[in-house]
DNA sequence: CAGGCAAGAATTGTATACGATCCAAGGCAT
DNA sequence: ATGCCTTGGATCGTATACAATTCTTGCCTG
């Protein structure tokens, strides 16, 4: 095995989270094309393990492999974006309120932490890192609702609401900055279900109201006007 | 590759779907090891394509894959099983009702046809295969209510709830002949999304309540009860 | 010059070989 | 006799080789 790549070694599972990253972090977009050689060649490992990664995240719908053609980072319809923020809607209200029953003061430090991190990131500019480190918020309240089977969804969930945005974000300029996130963040410190239900169902909405669901973008038309427009 | 194993050829998602079939119908229990010279002998495939499926069903939480030990069918804990229950109960209520505001006669004529099925291996005490369509029935609701992501997260849950049954059911000589998915089936049939929802909430409640989730089945336990009780 | 066809390159799908790890049985020392 | 160590077999993890498929590109024909 060559040690020469940038970074080397590292098991599917983590070639699975560093390319998964990538995805969240708006660094790979959909429609890209993942090659198992190269792919291989950039962390340096075989294509055994790059296969397993990109079956693995197939399963989790961040990938489409196509047989005999190879992965592809997955570009959902409108159809799918609208099922993922259905589900999230279906998910997540109440595990926000489970999450506000049991916070404990180091939940709530965790948290806060995050909200800083995500806070600096801004600042710094760093969009992706900070579209990453929102996604994660509310993985992260799935732990503390201790719903692990949950958290599973979830975390599949922010996934491919990553894509979404990605696809059909409205103005990307407009920094994703609502204090939403703090909000929760003081009901988690209250112990106030009711109120981070409530907060997490409006949070949702605001994030779809702010996706344009009513045209897909094909890839002919955007080839076209890269070149024409 | 050999081609005289009882049945031979198949892809990866073939061998996932008969793995995954074994154990719905509780031909394979909770435990067992799946090794990947045996499975590949029995379905004449290669260990490539076995250590895809593990993997595969490892991901959907039907499998346990421990390092350089080998692919178990898992074996949820009592805390796994509360979650999975929780999750239905998040998830399929509110599913049961957009089904009920879609279902066409050809949906509802599928169902039927499907409760149909399920009497008939009652009747001829296949209680394994019983179990298996009973819980693919839930999974057909997902896809009346055309919901596709959270059919696929249902599907998971229902294998996962296949294993928590396996382990926890109380009493296995009672028929679990609740006549809850007919009274389903009629508010599918009346387009009455309030009756489905509160028929799917109730009939989960059910489920649950034949559950012993009080004290988890430890091999050793098990095992001292066998030889001294 | 356009369109179809064919050969070659590149990429994926699968099987197998080899190395590493774990488990069990047997031998030796205490 | 018991406990520890060693040795052998079996199983898993990874890399690689080969076969199959697809895509590209150049050529030939109309």
């Amino acid at each position: 095995m060559k040690v020469i790549g940038p970074t080397a070694g590292g098991s599917a599972e983590d070639i699975t989270a560093r390319l998964t990253e990538a995805v969240h972090e708006h660094r790979i977009q959909p429609g890209m094309k993942l090659s198992e050689d190269e792919v291989g060649d950039i962390f340096g490992v075989s294509r055994t393990i790059v296969r397993q990664a990109l079956r693995e995240m197939a399963h989790e719908g961040l990938v489409t492999i196509e047989r005999n053609r190879g992965a592809f980072v997955a570009k959902p319809s409108v159809k799918e974006a609208r099922e993922v923020f259905e589900a999230r809607a279906l998910l997540e209200p109440q595990t926000a309120r489970a999450a506000a029953e049991r916070a404990t003061k180091a939940d709530v430090a965790r948290l806060e932490d995050h909200i800083e991190q995500e806070h600096a990131a801004i600042a710094a500019g760093e969009a992706g890192r900070a579209l990453k480190l929102s996604g994660v918020f509310h993985v992260e309240i799935a732990r503390v609702a201790d719903q692990h089977t949950i958290e599973t969804f979830i975390r599949q969930l922010i996934s491919r609401s990553s894509l979404v945005i990605a696809l059909y974000w409205q103005r990307k300029n407009a920094l994703c900055e609502s204090h939403a996130h703090h909000a929760l963040l003081d009901a988690f410190r209250d112990n106030d279900p009711d109120t981070a239900e409530d907060l997490m169902k409006g949070h949702l909405v605001d994030l779809v109201s702010q996706l344009n669901l009513r045209d897909m973008p094909d890839d002919p038309r955007s080839l076209k006007e890269a070149l024409l427009g």
